[in-house]
DNA sequence: ACAGGTGTAAAACGATCGTTTTACACTGCG
DNA sequence: CGCAGTGTAAAACGATCGTTTTACACCTGT
């Protein structure tokens, strides 16, 4: 159980800082110092290696990430950015680099937006007193352009998207 | 001339709809029509293929997009995605892809990074009637964000960047 | 008519891809 | 002891990568 750890700690790791299709299994083979064998023994094939990284990946991150109050997600967030480097969504970066042409992939990008989706709604309903659909697709697009915005602009992006969070809670002031 | 802008008009396309790595120099010279040795000929690499279709698409986002007000704005922007397709960012993919590694890609990535900062800065500039780096940066956010967010949620993402977008120029109501 | 440029068709280049195979060593368990 | 399991080391698989080359056809202008 541990080699398999190692193989899916290092393949996060560099599939992230370089990207997936630029990231051969030789790269990954000589970096966990297995044997091919081994590592095909362990994951199946690049295509579950890369499955299996999205999913353990999701565990962690919806673990790391406190959906309390809005104030609790962007500090996680501003954490999770500083530990794991601001290279952007890894969901969508595998989504564009394999354009869902593989099943297995797909499944796991789907189910992240899923759950991130679900925590945004549960989020919002907890701090308007009301569900509320377009409240929670403003947050998304904050969320996920502090992301993005962060790997070009730095940590800013993401106090920037915090101050516009707050201002979704307040009540509209009508002229 | 005009094969060198068949070849950039496919390229586009299909780095696009499949991403860059996914994309061999073989499909492109298949759906040109044309040969090895002139695609080679008019373009030189895979990789000044890539900064071309970059810096060319740049000059005709920015055509396309209306800077005039946040309005237009997120008008062009949904005419833009509706037009072209929700893939997400092609410079922040690329980017991502490469990972800054190819010199001439990087720049061509920097430099659209440069003219998107600009714009939006005269943008608030006027809309707000002075400079606004904070409100430019949440700018910023909510159009990476809409770009992002509807690749999965759909025009929808635009619509609610809009709406947060308007509250930007509203002037804080304290308590 | 001939030279130069521009195109095609197709083979070939070495490199690298994901993956499998062969051969061998070590371990723990019956 | 012996056998199954798990690991390494290294070669090999066919496919595909980006790119160059060879050979040939077609214009165009002096």
């Amino acid at each position: 159980m541990d080699i398999k750890n190692k193989i899916l700690c290092v393949a996060e790791r560099v599939f992230d800082q370089e990207g997936f299709n630029a990231t051969g299994m030789g790269r990954l083979i000589r970096e966990t110092g297995l044997s091919s064998r081994t590592v095909y023994k362990h994951v199946g094939s690049k295509n579950a290696l890369m499955a299996l990284v999205l999913k353990e990946r999701q565990q962690r991150f919806f673990k790391s990430m406190d959906f309390s109050t809005l104030e609790t997600l962007f500090d996680a967030l501003h954490a999770w950015s500083a530990k794991d480097g601001m290279r952007g969504c890894l969901y969508f970066r595998v989504g564009a680099e394999t354009s869902g042409n593989i099943p297995e992939i797909h499944t796991a990008v789907e189910a992240y937006h899923i759950q991130l989706v679900k925590a945004l709604t549960d989020l919002i309903h907890r701090e308007a007193g009301q569900p509320d659909e377009l409240m929670t697709e403003q947050l998304l697009v904050l969320l996920e352009g502090a992301v993005t915005a962060s790997t070009y602009r730095g940590a800013t992006a993401i106090e920037a998207a915090r101050l516009s969070a707050r201002r979704l809670l307040q009540p509209e002031a009508e002229l």
